[in-house]
DNA sequence: AATTTGACATACCGTTGGTATGTACACGCT
DNA sequence: AGCGTGTACATACCAACGGTATGTCAAATT
């Protein structure tokens, strides 16, 4: 089985995403022409819009689905580690400042994202790969009596909003201790709702 | 004096900025063309090269100053209308909450400002116009004794982030209560560090 | 009055994202 | 085995875009 003909579509389709992750990672979006992008890749426009049918944008959002797959993984991943409920919380906003670090999360993600797909739809494919595991991690807390009760929903937004500003902050600065710093004051944040 | 010649350039200069604004608060930047924002502002591309040498971003770089410096002030104004320092920073963040309700400040500085000038010079402005403000704020706490003694840059920079991120969100929910719901969350946050 | 300078308008260009058409080949069917 | 069909692209093309070079006319300067 397989399908030598399912099996090129796959190929050309991972090559093209492959690449185009890349070349937006680097230079951003915009910045980045389909006459470049699939010369980079070895194929022709045709076949860009025959994966891709809504074109660049289209493109890019597969790209930044890939992205944001990555980093709730790795996050999620970093919480289960842990058993207690408030080390996983810290071990997964430690682990997305980590994962940000990668400049295809940064530019592509945290930068372009918004701008090029609107600040909804992003905020959807936040709020199903990464912000629903803070949300759920917090409510946790709550009802384990960890934290005050309140509303998580807001609380969620609010600290996923710091995160993903120190994230880009900590990838444009030299200070070695950068993370250190941004981890521990936004432990000292957590640990004050205790 | 005056100058019917100086006059009749700030003129243009003034309707540039404000038709320009609009459109980009209303369908972005990468969706307006600058045939039509010159035809929407009664000039032509020569007029808008004119006055904005390097082109579509340079304009987009004067609306977003603009946009940035009026937040800036309304933040300003609504923290020193307080005399206690710590009513002063809630008075601030709520001031901002509202402030960015505005669509243009939203569109213009929150979603495509990073995407269209690079996350670095939007932090730079940012840093001028609030940033500091906020920073200066939390530094007086700190000396006080209000809050616990702690690095205020790293801090500054989860605050600011958390309240762009929340701002974006109280802009597309139609829940009435949204508004109180998120300051209250965040000056719970900030209580917490006291 | 003559000349220069500033504030635009006009005309044009290269590049870009997007599309319509062409083509070769794997695959199901008889 | 042969044949038609649909898939997976490649090629050629287009409209629109941002940007620039040049022209023009009135205000300032001398």
């Amino acid at each position: 089985m397989a399908g030598v003909r399912a099996e090129q579509r796959e190929r050309t389709r991972a090559v093209l995403l492959e690449v185009s992750r890349r070349l937006f990672a680097s230079r951003g979006y915009a910045a980045v022409g389909l006459a470049e992008l699939v010369q980079a890749a070895g194929v022709t426009k045709g076949a860009l819009y025959h994966h891709f049918e809504g074109g660049k944008v289209d493109l890019f959002r597969a790209v930044l689905t890939g992205v944001h797959e990555k980093v709730g993984a790795v996050v999620a991943a970093a919480a289960e580690a842990e058993t207690d409920p408030w080390d996983q919380l810290l071990a997964g906003c430690r682990a997305f400042l980590v994962a940000a670090t990668d400049p295809a999360v940064r530019r592509i993600m945290l930068v372009d994202g918004p701008a090029v797909l609107g600040w909804s739809e992003w905020r959807a494919m936040d709020e199903a790969q990464s912000a629903s595991h803070l949300a759920e991690a917090l409510a946790m807390l709550v009802a384990a009596g960890v934290i005050a009760a309140q509303p998580v929903a807001p609380l969620a937004r609010l600290l996923s909003g710091a995160m993903n500003e120190a994230a880009l902050w900590l990838a444009e600065t030299d200070d070695p201790n950068a993370l250190d710093d941004v981890t521990s004051a936004l432990f000292r944040m957590l640990g004050a709702l205790r």
